[in-house]
RNA sequence: GUUGGCUCUGGUCCAG
C-alpha cells in the first residue's frame, strides 16, 4: 500500500491527473494517505466539484485531509467555505493554520489575515514567511520589511519572499542588493531577480543575466517570452520559444499565450496558427482559453479571411462575447 | 528513523 501510494503522488506531481484516477480506481485497499493524496490532486487541477464529492464520500476524516481541503477551497477561491471549514475545526496545528493564513491572503483579505497570524501564539518559520507574502501580495513594503528583519530565522523561501517584495515595488537596485546578499540562491531567487530587470525595462541586463543562470525552468522562460513580447521583440520571441523547446522544456498555456500575443502584434498569421495548432498537438494543451481563441482569431479576422475567423467563434468551448 | 496536508517566482483577456 505505501508504494501505491507513492506511485499515485508521484503521478500527481507529474500531472498526470488521469493516471491518478485509474490507479485509485484499481487500488485493492487505500488509506487516510491514499485519499489525501487524491484530494490533492484534484484541487491542483481547480475542479473543486471532483473535489468535495472525493470528500464528502470519505469514510473518515483526519487533520492532515481537512487542511487539504481548506487549500481547496482556498486554491478555488471560496474563501468563505475555507474559513467555515477550518471553524468547524476541534484541533489545529501550524500547517493548517497556515493554509488558513494562506488563504485569506491569496482571496485579499489581509485584515483577517494578519489577525490569525497575530493570534498564532508562538509563529514558526513557514507561517512568517506566508505573512511576508501576503504582504507583499497587499504592497505593505514596510511590514513586510519589518517582519523579515524580526525574523529570527530565515532560510530560501523567506530570502525569496522579501526578494519578491522589492521587485513587485519596482526597486531594481534594492532587489539586485538583496539579491547578491543572499546566503544561498535558488532557480526561483534567479526567477524573480530575472522578473526585476524585466519590469525594470532593462531588456538586455535580462537578456544578459538569463545568460549567466545556472538553470532555467518553464518560469525562467516564459518571462523572457512575456519580456520580448512586451517589448515588440517578435523574432527574440520566436528565437525564445525555440531554444526552449530544443532545452526540453515544454511550453504550457501561460508560455503559449505570451507567444501568440506576440504574433497578434507583429501581425504573424502563418506563424501564429502553426503555435496555435501546434499546442494542442505536440503539447497535448487541450483548452486554450478566451484570451488565445482571441489572438487567433484577431490575427485571421485581420487578414480578411472572416469566414474562417466566424467558424473559429464557432469551434470555441464557450460562448462568444 | 521519510506513504499523505501548509509558505516563495511567469502570461492577465474581459470588465472598469
Amino acid at each position: 500500500l505505501p508504494s501505491c501510494n507513492a506511485v499515485l503522488e508521484a503521478y500527481s506531481q507529474l500531472g498526470y491527473p488521469d493516471r491518478v484516477r485509474l490507479l485509485f480506481d484499481s487500488m485493492p485497499e487505500r488509506d487516510m494517505a491514499t485519499w489525501t493524496i487524491v484530494l490533492t490532486a484534484y484541487s491542483q487541477l481547480r475542479h473543486l466539484a471532483l473535489v468535495e464529492d472525493v470528500f464528502n464520500n470519505m469514510p473518515f476524516h483526519d487533520l492532515f485531509l481537512w487542511t487539504a481541503m481548506l487549500s481547496a477551497y482556498s486554491l478555488s477561491g471560496n474563501l468563505s467555505k475555507c474559513e467555515k471549514l477550518f471553524l468547524s475545526m476541534k484541533n489545529v496545528d501550524f500547517v493548517c493554520v497556515n493554509a488558513m493564513v494562506t488563504a485569506y491572503a491569496r482571496n485579499g483579505h489581509l485584515e483577517e489575515c494578519k489577525s490569525l497570524f497575530d493570534k498564532t501564539p508562538s509563529s514558526n518559520l513557514v507561517l512568517q514567511n506566508s505573512m511576508l507574502s501576503a504582504f507583499c501580495k497587499a504592497g505593505y513594503i514596510n511590514d513586510a520589511k519589518t517582519l523579515f528583519d524580526s525574523m529570527p530565522e530565515r532560510d530560501l523561501v523567506s530570502w525569496n519572499s522579501i526578494l519578491d517584495v522589492y521587485c513587485e515595488n519596482g526597486d531594481l537596485q534594492e532587489t539586485k542588493f538583496l539579491f547578491d546578499l543572499m546566503p544561498e540562491k535558488s532557480t526561483v531567487s534567479f526567477n524573480i531577480m530575472l522578473a526585476a530587470y524585466s519590469q525594470g525595462q532593462q531588456v538586455d541586463l535580462a537578456r544578459k543575466f538569463f545568460e549567466t543562470m545556472p538553470e532555467w525552468d518553464l518560469v525562467s522562460w516564459s518571462t523572457m517570452l512575456a519580456m520580448n513580447t512586451h517589448n515588440g521583440r517578435f523574432s527574440e520571441t520566436i528565437k525564445c520559444f525555440g531554444s526552449m523547446a530544443l532545452e526540453a522544456v515544454d511550453a504550457d498555456l501561460v508560455s503559449f499565450t505570451s507567444v501568440l500575443l506576440g504574433c497578434n502584434h507583429a501581425g504573424d498569421l502563418k506563424t501564429g496558427l502553426l503555435i496555435f495548432l501546434s499546442m494542442g498537438f505536440d503539447y497535448g494543451i487541450e483548452n486554450p482559453t478566451k484570451q488565445q481563441y482571441g489572438c487567433v482569431i484577431d490575427l485571421v479576422a485581420r487578414a480578411g479571411y472572416l469566414e474562417v475567423a466566424e467558424s473559429l467563434i464557432l469551434s470555441m468551448p464557450f460562448v462568444a462575447e
